[in-house]
DNA sequence: AACCCGCCCAACT
DNA sequence: AGTTGGGCGGGTT
């Protein structure tokens, strides 16, 4: 549960429609503290939101620049994350290797879980790698929707959107690299 | 410490 | 296209 007495900072809410569904983000002074995306009703993330905080948190415009590199990422643009500020506090040391890793997979390629677990160090460790991600608290910014299968199956996800979500994303940066060239 | 689960994988059938 | 056993981190009791 995301509590802001145990974080020791003021955390604040923005959300936002996008071409894939309603998006929002929580912010703290550190960064990025977590980021949803795919609702198909704004009252759904709300509600998600509001399960997952445990105190009252402030509603603040969705403006910034993080925000408008989601908004760009999302309709279809080459977007770079580099650079985005997150709040890595609540995550174990594997965790945090894990998405690391993840966010140096490049826009428009995949990578799969055993690969991944690989480059690691953790060989055979292509499961835990999974449960990592599927705690991932910044889809999109830290592409998670770019690992599957070592079969070529898209493998599961678990941000809103599900396994949809994750083939569009992939079928939209395949589109917009094509757009390119 | 034991037990269970999960965005998996390779090697089978 | 299923099934099986292995493998691993993390949460729960």
């Amino acid at each position: 549960m995301i509590n802001e007495k145990r974080y020791r900072v003021l955390i604040t809410y923005s959300l936002f429609p996008t071409s894939i569904g309603w998006c929002g983000v929580l912010t703290t002074q550190r960064g990025l503290l977590r980021l949803y995306a795919g609702y198909a009703e704004r009252n759904q993330l709300l509600n998600h939101i509001a399960g997952a905080v445990d105190s009252h948190i402030k509603k603040v415009p969705a403006t910034g620049i993080v925000i408008d590199k989601i908004k760009r990422y999302c309709s279809g643009k080459h977007v770079s994350f580099e650079g985005c500020k997150m709040d890595w506090s609540s995550l174990s040391p594997f965790q945090q290797k894990v998405l690391k890793a993840a966010l140096k997979i490049p826009y428009g390629s995949v990578e799969t879980y055993g690969n991944l677990a690989r480059t690691i160090g953790c060989p055979h460790g292509s499961r835990a790698v999974g449960n990592a991600l599927a705690k991932n608290p910044f889809p999109l910014v830290i592409p998670c929707h770019r690992i599957i299968r070592g079969d070529g199956k898209p493998g599961g996800f678990s941000a809103g959107g599900g396994v949809m979500l994750k083939n569009k994303l992939l079928q939209m940066e395949q589109l917009s690299l094509q757009k390119n060239r």
